[in-house]
DNA sequence: CTGAAAGCGCTAACAG
DNA sequence: CTGTTAGCGCTTTCAG
């Protein structure tokens, strides 16, 4: 039993002979090696969890943000033999309340490290990682912290690259779709809109923000009521930047409804580089985060983690590139 | 210890007394039970891991399809405590060779069960799960076997639910694009499409069909090519159905690149309903499966069968609806 | 109602 | 180079 456990580890020596009959026993009796056993012993089950949880109901399998990222963690994850425990519910608890709880695969040992997606950390949240010392990494968001790993994209920048090219092109008027309570990215874009209107003395209208769920929705009834009312005031913009590409499209897709011409009556851009907007007539212009990349480096940190918890965490910001679609034109 | 066990999993008898001291106690160490320990004991970890191997490269994230099946799945297995072990990517084997092998994460006793999307099961993989008893439920596919739970689609029936919709409307030259040498779903509804033809007494022209991989793809050459060789011949459809959304979006943005008007010169149709569907321009007028339920049909199946092994397994049949866009029109 | 013993499958440590 | 022992955390079984 130890020879097999040797043989199966590549660890120890056991005689070459020894070892081809193990092998053979091995396929002949389609042995696998059981993990429960092996996890109980050394602690280590070789599954990482990918959380996200999505407080408003829907999932989050048909944003292409987190798709793009879990694609990215399991190419990496794959390659070092690690699988994907994926989290984006909420379930009972003990005392049979339903809550999303982002230190439940690690506590219950169904994995030994968390990756989490599109979701914000409080102070009691990092209390409880640093005292336990959970592995942990956060893509998309900028915890105030040294004990967890951190993705990112250089979302203020980003914003302001997009704007300065609408800018050049001549827009003043400038709206911002999308703006949410939850979604620390759009936040963050949301700064770099109000920074670059500072930078170029731009006057920040309350009235051309529109505060609204970042998922798509062709039905968005603050989106349909902003336009509504841009209709029969002279007050409007030339542009709507929006906090990411969901918001773009679902407003390209109102604004067909309502009649009205994109980018004709409205240049929009969006910010994320979907695939699904480069379908939509006109295509998107838009910003693209390199997803699958960023999802990769985070498996990459949280592997190395595993191997080196005494490594300091650090921080790592990816840069968006334009995508130049149809949806921008010069005023 | 042992009470502890019996606390928590709520059987055996406890004095209240001492139930509400080690509840207290448990919420004060911030204790969880160990699933390796639990599950080590009772050959049962409670995650169910699903499959949707991708052999040409690229992941299931993108495409709804699976993400739509997927979040089903999920939100089922939440209710019930499971987690999903997310398997999609190709590994390597004792050998070193790199691999898909459906059944690894049930033989490491990584899951319990299997849930397979989008594969074809072949008889050794069949011959296996029986001998082994492997739970598993297969989501569009119909392995020949009773050993097996199966999801599937009215693919067949479906596909000639929208041909009849287009010949009532006066389309008699009809292209399939998209039939691909993997995808049974697909294939499947290429039966129905040749059956269709058959029935109306239309030509099969081997010349309409495009044999082209399923996946979203600005730069399909097979689509291109035809379309550009459409270009110059007097024989040609009027309209052009597409296995799955996917080469529909696909055909009506290498359209829009070719300067070929949609639904003008083509009319196009989908299948599968895919909310990016209806974000193009004109709007893609298809057949919507109903995802979230098979998915949730698929865990439900397969939880119940774990409770119950002897039930026999049993095949489901999801029937498909109209979406109605603007892509189809009229001859 | 509660505790003690044994064992699930594996591997670290040690003995041979 | 190979085998033995012990123990990972839990639950089943049997005693008290």
């Amino acid at each position: 039993m130890m020879t097999v456990s040797r043989v199966i580890n590549g660890n120890g020596y056991v005689k070459e002979d020894t070892r081809n009959k193990v092998l053979e026993a091995i396929e002949k009796l389609d042995y696998y090696p059981n993990n429960l056993g092996r996890s109980l012993n050394n602690n280590k089950v070789n599954i990482i969890a990918v959380l996200a949880p999505v407080p408003q109901g829907g999932g989050i399998e048909n944003d292409p943000y987190y798709t793009g990222l879990l694609y990215g963690i399991e190419v990496k994850l794959a390659e070092y033999s690690y699988d994907i425990l994926l989290s984006t519910q909420r379930r009972k608890n003990i005392k049979g309340k339903h809550e999303f709880n982002y230190f439940r695969p690690f506590n219950e040992r169904k994995a030994d490290a968390l990756i989490l997606m599109g979701a914000h950390l409080s102070t009691s949240d990092i209390d409880t990682i640093r005292e336990k010392r959970i592995p942990f990494c956060v893509i998309g968001d900028r915890p105030d912290t040294d004990c967890v790993h951190t993705i990112d994209t250089n979302n203020k920048e980003g914003y302001k690259k997009i704007l300065r090219k609408a800018f050049d092109m001549g827009h003043r008027e400038i709206a911002f779709f999308g703006l949410d309570e939850i979604n620390f990215n759009i936040q963050e874009r949301f700064v770099g809109y109000c920074e670059f209107l500072d930078e170029k003395k731009l006057i920040y209208r309350e009235d051309f923000i529109v505060r609204c769920p970042h998922r798509p929705d062709d039905n968005n009834q603050e989106i349909i009521d902003k336009l509504k009312s841009w209709n029969s005031s002279k007050t409007r913009p030339t542009l709507i930047t929006c906090g990411n590409d969901n918001v773009a499209i679902s407003t390209m897709a109102i604004a067909r409804k309502m009649n009205i011409k994109i980018p004709a009556q409205y240049s929009i851009t969006g910010f994320d580089g979907h695939p699904t907007g480069q379908n939509t007539n006109p295509r998107l212009t838009t910003m693209k985060q390199p997803l699958e990349e960023m999802g990769s480096e985070a498996a990459r940190l949280i592997l190395n983690h595993l191997d080196n918890p005494e490594n300091p965490c650090g921080m790592k910001y990816f840069d968006v590139t334009l995508i130049e679609g149809e949806s921008l034109i010069p005023v």
